[in-house]
DNA sequence: TAAAAATTCACCCCATTGGGGTGATACCAT
DNA sequence: ATGGTATCACCCCAATGGGGTGAATTTTTA
């Protein structure tokens, strides 16, 4: 058998940068641009005829903005890849995009050989990031060391986000019902809320949990 | 100013492949092995004096295991980062790995080129990952596409998971609490639950939300 | 276009929960 | 020995959560 070339779309805005992408893919041995538009919306009617293996996509672009391109192109090609190719470096849209189905995220800084090797490392199943993205995803993994909050109450506060009612707490950790309670009023004076859904947003947003 | 050495400790419990980490980075401009150990037992008390600016360690240890070294390892060198060299690809351990503090995970079939990149990106902030790990994390990120929940239903189950009450719910998405309820009886039927806290762990499991 | 699924709402029941207040004991670690 | 942590107790009460049953309407899909 022989190996296809790796078709790639590119979706992106600017027209310069585009035409940089096209004539580094296109020229590249194994590879091929089977189309280019400059927008989402335009590509929505005819991406689907092309069959890219692989679909380059920007975030920041006129009508349709990328994040929510992603699951439409997904609709319109389950096989397809969608490598997402950004200046932005937003946690929120890194994990919006994440979400939504990319199976990258480089910037725009990436290198050209980079690019290359990861519209291969995507066809093939890989996640390719840049190093910057991988380094905030790995920090969302990461808790922070200055919580206010001590370990017991980090603990309940824990079982408290994964929708744990105070008995299911108490039993679970072999202390009173009145304990947990009194738990979760210091964590709610700690936090400065006063209602579980508040809680569980503020320590997530200070990675407490 | 003269850049120096970046500093390596190695904790790796196989001898040969101890030796052949040491050999590939001693021998490398620029890095320097400052020590090696068989277990995180034998480097506690010795490592701090070190003072590596990067650790390579080992999950599969002898003693206390790579996982629960990395936090230790950061208490007595809270500057120095943890890239993790392990065969393990277990996606809890990974998880745990970065959230106690690893600061990039590469698999041993990394080849040597970028072990020795990745050492130098970890000590300048990056978070280095194998192709296959980051492909790991990436779909954690992504939900399930064949969920047995509708798109309502997925939101409601989801402003559960961030804590929020029936009345919560009905006042953020319009509707009715009546309407919120009904939606959640059929979450539970669905999923085959009865409680908010196994609604959201099966969901979580099944990567429903 | 007809059937199936999703979304919406209603009313029954009732034990449990959640949040607020106040106070106390014991154990640590600095 | 003082402040933070962890434990427990009892007051109050509205709201919540979970279960049952049924039904109208809209949307999707076959």
């Amino acid at each position: 058998m022989t190996n296809r070339n790796i078709l790639v779309s590119i979706i992106e805005d600017d027209d310069t940068i585009r035409s940089g992408y096209s004539f580094l893919i296109g020229n590249t041995e194994g590879y091929e641009v089977v189309s280019s538009y400059s927008s989402y919306d335009a590509a929505a009617h005819k991406i689907a005829s092309d069959k890219p293996d692989v679909i380059l996509l920007d975030i920041e672009m006129p009508g349709t903005n990328g994040v929510d391109a992603i699951p439409r192109l997904k609709k319109l090609l389950p096989h397809a890849h969608v490598l997402i190719l950004t200046v932005y470096e937003s946690e929120k849209l890194i994990f919006e995009a994440l979400a939504n189905g990319a199976s990258g995220y480089l910037t725009k800084n990436t290198p050209s050989a980079k690019i290359i090797a990861s519209i291969k490392e995507v066809k093939e199943g890989g996640g390719p990031m840049s190093i910057n993205i991988a380094k905030m995803v790995i920090r969302s993994f990461q808790k922070n060391k200055e919580s206010p909050l001590s370990k017991r109450e980090t603990q309940i506060l824990e079982e408290i986000s994964v929708g744990k009612s105070r008995s299911q707490i108490a039993n679970e950790l072999f202390i009173d019902l009145e304990t947990v309670r009194s738990h979760i009023k210091n964590i709610y004076l700690k936090l400065n809320v006063n209602s579980r859904a508040d809680a569980i947003k503020t320590a997530r947003e200070n990675r407490l949990i």
